[in-house]
DNA sequence: GTAGGGTTAG
């Protein structure tokens, strides 16, 4: 086109746009939009955020967003769902509550991503708010699937389950997060038994949803019924199991304690087996305290991705354990010379729609004395029923956090206590963390669920635990 | 007459 003379327009940058597959074209396409004054186009405006924002450029897609010379709609909904697909839920709520100032009001597009941002954050409230709009909008697919998804991920399987009855239309996506959803959550059974529904349903299921049904039997430690759906995929889906469906298996094999089967699945798998993979292998390692195997896979998991603070820690753990002072320096040296730092834990809480944060060693919350006092007498009285503070590290990822008198003010235990002083008795406690939960602060939570009883949700990075009447839904295994 | 935004795993 440009050969032959021929000068392209608005519409033919928003469609072209769609086509760039990496930065160097799209600042070619933008500078070309510049000099042809088509950049307060609001289809062009649009489409470049979109593409900016799926590159991962959020910066960039915000210099063309805050060039507010023109906009509507489809440009808010662009930057909002920009951010909300690149886990930056606080920013595309921020624009949100800008574009609602602005007098612009959500449609289906803007509040799926409002939804997304809720999931990743874990605020059940908002997202109950957000609920309220999307009634609105009767019956649309995407946004009941976000919905959906957003009730799942904030630990709220009763309203999950309210929205999936009520869905008229539902395609594979929606029996995959229902599926995903209750497994995550611990309910394995109830997640097979919609598999079953889905299946007599007639819907055909895919990739994700057979992901879902081999981490609900992993999970419920069904390992027979996962091999069987493992073995199978392929004949009874026409699915090639991937590298994240070995993952799955390698996790119900180790869990199992079936270790040596785990580690041939490994080399016959025909991948090359990434962090997770090893990250699986090692799961099992810390729950049948294989300290040799540990190593072995830390190693691999650090030589795939040496950022990872929490498997230096947990591999100078176990050195130190068995009094490796050298090579306990040594992975000390590695993390110093790139610069690796363990994030401090961290947990939210949300409370009368505001969020509190709990950082371990912070104690800037207006509250702080009395949530200490409480977990003092808590801790005093559940040890007056047995609760001995678990300082067994070896195989976890802890670091200066080892000693009774620190485990006492691990983030989620201030947040739970929180939760207690500020809401009745008969409301969850849901708490999101940004790190794993540590084992004394498992058995914690268990026993003060039976001794108050009180129900807590946690969801730490990669799964939830629900505590009821002194047991969790993870099985104790995570 | 031609064009832009949203959902599942990891």
């Amino acid at each position: 086109m440009l050969r032959e003379g021929v000068m392209p327009n608005m519409f033919t940058y928003s469609s072209v746009l769609r086509a760039c597959d990496g930065l160097l074209s799209l600042t070619q396409l933008h500078c070309s939009i510049i000099k042809a004054g088509l950049e307060s186009d609001v289809f062009v405006r649009s489409a470049l955020i979109d593409i900016y924002s799926k590159l991962g450029e959020l910066q960039n897609a915000l210099g063309v967003f805050n060039e507010m010379v023109t906009g509507d709609l489809v440009v808010w909904n662009s930057i909002i769902g920009g951010f909300a697909q690149n886990s930056d839920g606080d920013e595309a709520l921020n624009l949100y509550k800008r574009m609602k100032r602005a007098g612009f009001p959500p449609d289906q597009s803007t509040l799926t991503s409002v939804l997304r941002a809720c999931t990743g954050l874990a605020l059940l409230e908002l997202g109950r708010q957000v609920h309220v709009h999307v009634i609105k909008f009767d019956q649309d697919l995407i946004l009941n699937n976000a919905l959906l998804d957003m009730y799942c991920k904030c630990g709220s399987l009763k309203d999950a389950n309210f929205v999936f009855t009520r869905m008229l239309e539902k395609d594979v996506i929606s029996w995959s997060t229902m599926i995903a959803g209750l497994a995550q959550n611990g309910f394995s059974r109830e997640a097979l038994n919609l598999f079953q529904s889905m299946k007599d349903y007639g819907a055909k299921p895919n990739y994700i949803t057979i992901l879902g049904v081999l981490f609900a039997c992993s999970h419920a430690g069904l390992v027979e019924d996962g091999w069987h759906y493992f073995q199978s995929m392929k004949k009874l889906f026409g699915i090639d199991p991937g590298r994240e469906h070995y993952g799955c298996i390698i996790d119900l094999l180790g869990r199992a304690g079936k270790l040596d089967r785990a580690i041939k699945l490994i080399h016959e798998m025909g991948f090359e087996p990434d962090a997770v993979t090893w990250r699986a292998l090692l799961g099992a390692c810390r729950v049948h305290r294989n300290v040799d195997l540990a190593i072995f896979a830390a190693k691999q998991i650090l030589k795939l991705d040496p950022e990872d603070a929490g498997t230096y820690i947990l591999l100078s753990n176990i050195y130190a354990n068995s009094q490796r002072w050298d090579e306990v320096a040594e992975v000390r040296r590695t993390m110093k010379a790139k610069g690796v730092r363990k994030e401090p834990g961290c947990s939210w809480i949300e409370v009368n729609k505001k969020i509190h944060a709990f950082i371990l060693g912070d104690n800037s919350h207006p509250q702080i004395d009395e949530i200490n006092s409480h977990l003092n007498q808590l801790i005093h009285r559940l040890m007056g029923l047995g609760y001995v503070p678990d300082t067994n590290f070896v195989l976890q990822d802890l670091e200066g956090e080892q000693s009774e008198d620190s485990l006492r003010y691990h983030s989620e235990k201030l947040a739970i206590v929180f939760g207690m002083i500020s809401m009745s008795r008969g409301k969850t406690i849901r708490i999101r963390k940004n790190i794993r939960i540590c084992g004394d602060c498992h058995i914690f939570a268990k026993l003060l669920t039976k001794m108050e009883q009180r129900t807590i949700v946690i969801r730490d990075p990669i799964r939830y635990h629900h505590f009821q009447d002194g047991v969790c839904s993870c099985g104790d295994y995570w």
